[in-house]
DNA sequence: AGGTTAAGCGCG
DNA sequence: AAAGCGCGCTTAACCT
């Protein structure tokens, strides 16, 4: 794939003084938070430091762990921390003080520093052959991990600019694993919600519930996306009880409810965990195979994590092969027309272009027809395109 | 000094 | 007993 060579080649902007502003606003933050953490503790203590924490809050406070670590130290991650805030102002001190530390270290601070001498841009490094599904994998720096969850993380992807002239134009696939698992399973339902064009989180809902589409309310939807996404990952009742915060027992029901409505996707399921555990591999719709060396181990917990593995692989490694056509294809597009706008990242189902605002229009037509052209599918393709002055803007 | 592992968390 | 896929990076803690 030469054009992964272009794109580390063209890089991206950055402004370097929004990002020394942010990490001054986020130090001055953090001295802040530490220093009332201290004060609660009742002694200064390293709020990076996992067993510094465990010994205040679990030792000191007396409060009581949530869930141990693999190696059985009592767990001090955002999930365990977010339950002990119910009940003392510690945790969330340290919550709040890791947000801005994970947001500084790793982007604010690094970045700058991560810029070209020559060019003045940042350049990454593409990995073709790292992840197993078939994704690229970036590196040195990572741009596949830029915050966007966040208010706080947002403004780091503001530092994401175009020069002068030009916008960054964003174009992304919607919902492509949810639209290839309709394709592999051919399931009607799910086939006729993508081609009606449905909001597919509230389709989904209105199935499970048993209420009209128009009368799907917020937290119903919710859990339908909270579902959709966790049958991509081979969720189990249990870990749809976790997350949804439900009886594990009606986390079963929801999920019955699902596999009765997509019976086509319950026999994906099955059909893919069976022709994983003879095969011992599985593949993309395009032919790509993913192998499996764990799928007939004795330990159930290997075995069982190959099967989740088998189960979202073909979704995961379809959707790489289709943008890696895709990518292919806008380059191609690109040269043969003496285009000068540049493809500087992908993120996974995302193309980022830095675009002269003379080809602004022809950009945005092209890319749609490329992308969503680029296989033919069950379903129809949908990308969505944005433009901004910054990468946070364009998204 | 330099490398590795554990814990944690950013993204799709 | 575990329980949600795929990555890369940072700090702390520990090791040689």
């Amino acid at each position: 794939m030469a054009v992964l060579y272009t794109m580390e080649r063209n890089g991206v902007l950055l402004d370097q003084k929004l990002l020394a502003e942010l990490s001054a606003e986020f130090g001055a933050k953090m001295i802040d938070i530490e220093k009332r953490a201290h004060e609660q503790a009742g002694q200064p203590f390293n709020l990076s430091s996992p067993k510094q924490i465990q010994e205040v809050l679990f030792e000191k406070q007396g409060l009581k762990p949530v869930k141990k670590t693999p190696t059985g130290a009592p767990s001090t991650d955002e999930e365990s921390l977010a339950e002990l805030a119910l009940d003392h102002p510690l945790p969330q001190l340290i919550l709040d003080y890791r947000g801005l530390a994970k947001l500084k270290s790793t982007y604010t601070d690094k970045l700058p520093g991560m810029v070209n001498r020559n060019t003045g841009r940042v350049h990454t490094s593409y990995g073709q052959a790292t992840a197993v599904t078939g994704r690229l994998a970036s590196s040195d720096p990572n741009l596949q991990n830029i915050p966007i969850r966040t208010a706080e993380g947002r403004r780091i992807r503001e530092a994401f600019i175009a020069p002068p002239g030009s916008h960054i134009v964003s174009a992304d696939y919607s919902q492509i694993e949810l639209r290839i698992m309709a394709h592999i399973s051919r399931d009607e339902s799910l086939l006729r919600a993508f081609a009606a064009g449905e909001d597919i989180h509230r389709a989904t809902a209105a199935e499970i519930f048993g209420v009209d589409v128009r009368a799907v309310d917020n937290e119903q939807r919710r859990y339908a996306k909270v579902i959709n996404f966790g049958l991509i990952y081979g969720m189990s009742a249990f870990g749809l009880a976790r997350q949804l915060n439900l009886e594990r027992a009606a986390a079963q029901q929801y999920m019955d409810r699902y596999f009765q409505r997509y019976p086509g996707v319950a026999e994906y399921m099955r059909v893919t965990r069976e022709q994983a555990h003879q095969q011992g591999y599985v593949e993309t719709v395009f032919g790509r195979r993913l192998w499996l060396p764990e799928i007939r181990s004795s330990n159930g917990n290997r075995r069982q994590g190959a099967e989740r593995a088998a189960i979202n692989a073909p979704m995961q490694g379809t959707a790489a092969d289709l943008i890696k056509m895709a990518t292919i294809q806008v380059q191609k597009w690109l040269t043969e027309q003496n285009m000068k706008s540049l493809l500087i990242m992908q993120v996974h189902d995302e193309l980022v272009l830095e675009v002269p605002d003379a080809e602004l229009a022809v950009v945005k037509t092209e890319l749609t027809r490329l992308m969503t052209g680029v296989a033919e599918l069950a379903v129809p393709l949908l990308v969505e395109v944005g433009v901004g002055p910054n990468w946070d803007k364009a998204h």
